[in-house]
RNA sequence: UGGGGCGUCGCCAAGUGGUAAGGCAUCGGUUUUUGGUACCGACAUUCCCAGGUUCGAAUCCUGGCGCCCCAG
């Protein structure tokens, strides 16, 4: 593996950009963008390294940024990790290559703080968090942004898939051009404010033609295996995480049926989520699955695979993205998970109150996951989303409460 | 210690002379840029124990042991 670059292999690159729609003003800021400092917000992957690169190339002022988000120190070997160790090693490795100013900023404390004590406490209260949006929401484009404005850019590049465009009402957020790639449902609280200085120069290509601009631009990072599973918490096991941020917060409890019955105990809510089957470690011949958790109580409520339908979430924290106000019956299309296509619903708005009627169902939502919105004529275009409160079945009845 | 019934994988359970179904649970994997789901795979050389009959037994016989029900 080489970092040098020669004039062929740049050659190659110019080709690439121009293939691939990021020559020239790729950024549409307008005018020489030497003039125009842009701040990458680099993890240390393939995407933010090439997205960096790209936007040297081009001529932008490139600032990279890298956040240190936690240090396990030697605990934390895994590939796929970022923003730790190696990671911020390999950014700073890609930037000295490019020839662009890069700066390891320390966010420990702020992203403990953000994500990873929310994280616990989320599981704690019974719900199921996703990290990486509350990540997104609070330290990348709130504390991260308002770093890039202080350093005089004009604006924030990501290397996430999915895309901004400039609408008639402002710019709008859409789907990745690589659906299998798209990273829509975890952006889904990215406000208008936000979205007005962010950038996503990778929206429109797909992960083997990032690679090969990885390659053709001689990055070190170019065969870095993607990133799976939650950054900051090592082989999957996010219970750990959990106890070592909450000694003792976790209680063990009983395992009840939907219908009265006392089938066992648990060592602990944390350790279980809305729909989930396995780990309950009973045997009634027919499979059982979590319905719903009582953190008060400290009980998980299982039952039939039949128990985890329903019909409308409740929502709290709705951005929304969509032209004009939210609106009362508006036809939309959701996500209650990150890898099912959307599914029609229609938005129900009483006041303050945002909810989500979903025209044919669905099983095993999990209070705490994002409900994310797109438009029911262009599925690519995202209205927006909020976090799920609560849910209920067909007719109200046998539905999800969440205390507190 | 009279009468009846039963004892097959962690749980439930098919199999009644021809070489151990299935479900649940568990474990492993695939999928997945959160959790979960789904999917795929593994999972009793052995049928409470000991003898016996038979070419061949979880299945028949004998004797133990254990459990359940009825009656006392």
């Amino acid at each position: 593996m080489t970092t040098l670059v020669t004039g062929d292999a740049l050659a190659r690159a110019d080709a690439l950009l121009s293939e691939f729609h990021l020559s020239g003003d790729p950024l549409g800021l307008g005018g020489d963008p030497a003039d125009h400092r842009v701040v990458v917000a680099m993890s240390g992957g393939v995407d933010s390294s090439v997205t960096a690169a790209v936007l040297h190339r081009a001529g932008y002022d490139v600032v990279g940024v890298t956040l240190q988000l936690y240090d396990h120190g030697a605990a934390i070997q895994k590939k796929g990790a970022c923003c730790a160790g190696q990671d911020i090693y390999d950014a700073k490795r890609v930037a000295e290559a490019c020839g662009f100013p890069h700066y390891v900023l320390d966010y420990e404390s702020r992203f403990r703080e953000a994500v990873i004590e929310e994280f616990a406490d989320t599981y704690l209260a019974g719900y199921t968090p996703i990290p990486c949006v509350r990540c997104n929401q609070t330290v990348k484009f709130a504390d991260l942004l308002e770093t890039a404005k202080q350093l005089g850019a004009r604006c924030m590049a990501t290397g996430h898939y999915i895309q901004r465009v400039d609408g008639p009402d402002g710019p709008e957020l859409r789907r990745a051009a690589d659906a299998g790639k798209d990273q829509s449902y975890f952006l889904f609280a990215t406000t208008h404010e936000q979205l007005d200085f962010l950038r996503f120069p990778l929206g429109h290509l797909n992960k083997d033609q990032t690679r090969q601009l990885a390659e053709a631009f001689g990055l070190i990072v170019a065969d870095k295996p993607d990133s799976q599973d939650i950054c900051f918490v090592p082989q999957g096991r996010y219970v750990d995480i959990v106890e070592k941020v909450r000694p003792g917060a976790s209680r063990p409890g009983e395992i009840v049926h939907v219908d009265g019955r006392v089938l066992g105990t648990h060592d602990g809510v944390i350790r279980y989520t809305v729909g989930q089957r396995r780990g309950l470690n009973i045997a009634l011949g027919e499979p059982l699955y979590v319905v719903r958790l009582d953190a008060e109580k400290a009980q998980v409520i299982v039952g039939p695979r039949e128990a985890l339908e329903i019909e409308t979430i409740t929502l709290k924290e709705v951005n929304w993205l969509g032209d004009g106000a939210i609106a009362d019956g508006a036809p939309v299309r959701v996500k209650v998970r990150s890898t099912r296509p959307p599914v029609p619903a229609a938005l129900s708005v009483d006041g303050d109150t945002v909810g989500v009627v979903l025209a044919d169902g669905e099983e095993g939502v999990a209070p705490g996951q994002a409900c994310v919105f797109y438009s029911p004529d262009d599925e690519d275009r995202v209205l927006g989303g909020g976090w799920i409160a609560s849910t209920s079945g067909k007719g109200g009845s046998g539905g999800v409460r969440l205390i507190g």
